[in-house]
RNA sequence: GCCCCCGUAGCUCAGUGGAUAGAGCAAUGGAUUCCUAAUCCAUGUGCCGCAUGUUCGAUUCAUGCCGGGGGCACCA
């Protein structure tokens, strides 16, 4: 993974410093009796700086003469008045300060301390964002996992873009990220593919067949067995079923898996690490799991099955891991599987599962709890599902019928960038519409395009500004100052705001708020432009606004980067 | 029956204790001799599902109910 340069501290904090300005304040006011001075062991509530919705109540307020109030027993107005009082600001950072409402106190910023802004995102470029909570942690990221018993479908994708985005987002916060793809290729539903195979193998040379129900139905299926056809002729025909069986087994599970890989790689999803299922169970590890559970008397045995007592922690009942008849669940391969990951070294790790696994995370937590490792070193993150949708109607998809569209079809059909944008619009705990049609769209209903057009614009005017020699843009205390526009006030807020958008997604592993951040950072860049010329008569005032909108492109690149999404130059 | 998720404007959704709850779409009217009109500007809309509780303050937290979806195998 790409490693970014991450400064520590170094961003520009406009919240930490109205906090400590107010803290100063609050030490004098104590100091100097305007306030009552706290008991020591008195808990204090924390001062609480928020940026306001509305614009007349400031760039950003605080709380704290409420939260205070009932320790000072003095009503929420007079604190705020003995804060103001005692506050200093020698360099006239506050335009004004208010005391309003209840007793919310609202600063309004001198629109100059918002210009260092621009020489920070400018110094950080590609790391600009970027918080450094991870401190170089081992975390795992584990997505996608498909069984690779048929292609990849649209809520494959989803959870593709999810994770791969959440993977670049820590990342970029300084964790030591590994991406895997968990490849269920041991067990029943492998052993039904190849059933499935060869049953379409033994029709095409004109055998009579009833095709089961819960063998996989689609066209795919009959594509693999034509090419096994093309490969080895008849002689599957001629060997004992069951080798028969598990030859087409094999080929099937190949090839598509590797498909799946394709498919991936040209959706830009790339993966550290493809883990086996089988290759647990040959390391013996499944094994060893068991009997480690065994000697712990966590796992008993009950009418010939292997039960696991997960409900000694927290799940509500028990359940099986060595059936009756001797094979392992796949509750076996993951409990080993997940302390395996642990053993890797890995921190923290997050699953990705489809919101019908739900019913799974109890059982998974148990056995990481069993192990000895805190359950909550491990997040999963459960996605719902996408509707599929042309022109507003429901595309009909049914994975037993085997007509399912496929993320393939999909981001041929739209695009790479339309098809993850969209996947990143929605909190991944809401069902997403995905209308191919809409998706295809070149207009303000897309919200893709609409963002990409920000940074293609941006690179336009640049090109612009060199054809009529403005070489090199960079710092110039004088132009920047001139930026006194409201528009350029918002944009300077916008970007202000970017690195801690980034961590509260990093911290939350929800990539949709960079989403949102991104959309709502180009509505304010379009507005701008349409109002105000970058390039003017004032060589001056060209220069700084030039400045500016370079810190603007700079950040659209960076969060489309984090979802996973390209930064055009045209478009 | 038990568990999980969702319920916010006509539609699709943001908003994990603050003030007058936001955005896009849809609707109507406007903007381009000029850096990309894949753009912008203007004009409305809300028992934030219901009820109780905690709080100075609840769309946000807790409990209960109603409605929608999903999950509850010696299946994967």
């Amino acid at each position: 993974m790409k490693i970014y340069k991450i400064t520590d501290g170094s961003q520009f904090k406009m919240k930490n410093k109205i906090k400590s300005l107010i803290n100063s304040a609050l030490t004098l006011a104590y100091d100097n009796g305007d306030l009552k001075s706290p008991e020591t062991d008195e808990a204090l509530p924390e001062v609480l700086i928020e940026e306001p919705k509305v614009g007349a109540q400031g760039d950003y307020s605080t709380n704290i003469s409420m939260t205070l109030a009932s320790i000072q027993k003095m009503a929420p107005k007079k604190i705020a008045k003995a804060i103001l009082r005692n506050i200093n600001d020698p360099d006239s950072f506050f335009d004004k300060i208010e005391i309003a409402g209840p007793g919310f106190i609202n600063f309004f910023i001198n629109k100059a301390a918002w210009y260092p802004i621009l020489k920070e995102i400018h110094q950080m470029d590609l790391g600009y964002g970027a918080e450094n909570i991870g401190k170089g942690k081992k975390i795992q990221v584990e997505f996608v996992s498909a069984n690779p018993t048929g292609p990849l479908h649209v809520g494959h994708g989803r959870g593709a873009a999810v994770g791969d985005s959440i993977a670049n987002i820590l990342n970029f916060c300084g964790f030591n990220v590994e991406k895997e793809y968990y490849i269920n290729d041991s067990g029943r539903q492998i052993n039904t593919l190849g059933r499935s195979v060869f049953l379409r193998y033994k029709e095409l040379f004109g055998k009579d067949i009833v095709f089961p129900g819960d063998c996989y139905q689609g066209r795919y299926i009959v594509e693999l067995a034509e090419n096994i056809k093309s490969i080895n002729g008849d002689n599957f025909l001629n060997i004992e079923e069951a080798t028969a069986v598990n030859n087409c087994a094999r080929f099937a599970a190949e090839t598509i898996l590797a498909e799946i890989k394709e498919d991936l790689e040209s959706f830009g999803v790339q993966f550290d690490n493809w883990f086996s299922e089988q290759s647990i169970f040959d390391s013996g590890k499944v094994a060893k799991a068991i009997e480690n559970f065994q000697n712990k008397k966590i796992i008993y045995n009950k009418e010939g099955a292997l039960w696991f007592k997960t409900s000694d922690f927290g799940d509500e009942k028990d359940r099986v891991v060595v059936r009756n008849n001797g094979l392992t669940t796949y509750f076996a391969s993951d409990i080993a599987y997940h302390q395996d990951k642990f053993n890797r070294g890995f921190e923290r790790i997050i699953d990705i599962w489809g919101a019908d696994h739900h019913g799974y995370i109890p059982r998974i937590a148990a056995s990481i709890e069993a192990s000895g490792v805190n359950r909550n070193r491990l997040d999963v993150i459960l996605i719902q599902l996408v509707n599929l949708l042309r022109d507003g109607l429901p595309v009909a998809m049914s994975t037993r019928a085997g007509e399912f569209v496929t993320l393939k079809e999909v981001v041929k059909e739209v695009g790479r960038d339309a098809a993850r944008f969209i996947f990143l619009t929605r909190n991944s705990d809401s069902p997403l519409d995905f209308d191919l049609e809409l998706a295809k769209k070149k207009t303000n209903d897309n919200p893709v395009y609409y963002v990409q057009y920000v940074h293609a614009r941006i690179s336009s005017i640049i090109r612009k500004g060199k054809e009529n020699g403005v070489a090199d843009i960079k710092w110039n205390a004088e132009a920047v100052n001139m930026l006194k526009e409201s528009e350029e006030t918002d944009l300077l807020k916008s970007m202000n705001r970017f690195p801690a958008i980034v961590k509260q997604s990093a911290m939350r592993l929800e990539p949709h708020r960079i989403t949102f951040y991104l959309m709502n950072l180009a509505s304010s860049f379009h507005a701008y432009y349409n109002k105000h010329r970058v390039l003017n008569d004032d060589p001056l005032l060209s220069c700084g606004r030039l400045y500016l909108v370079l810190a603007v492109k700079k950040i659209i690149r960076n969060g489309l980067g984090l979802l996973g999404v390209s930064a055009p130059e045209k478009m």
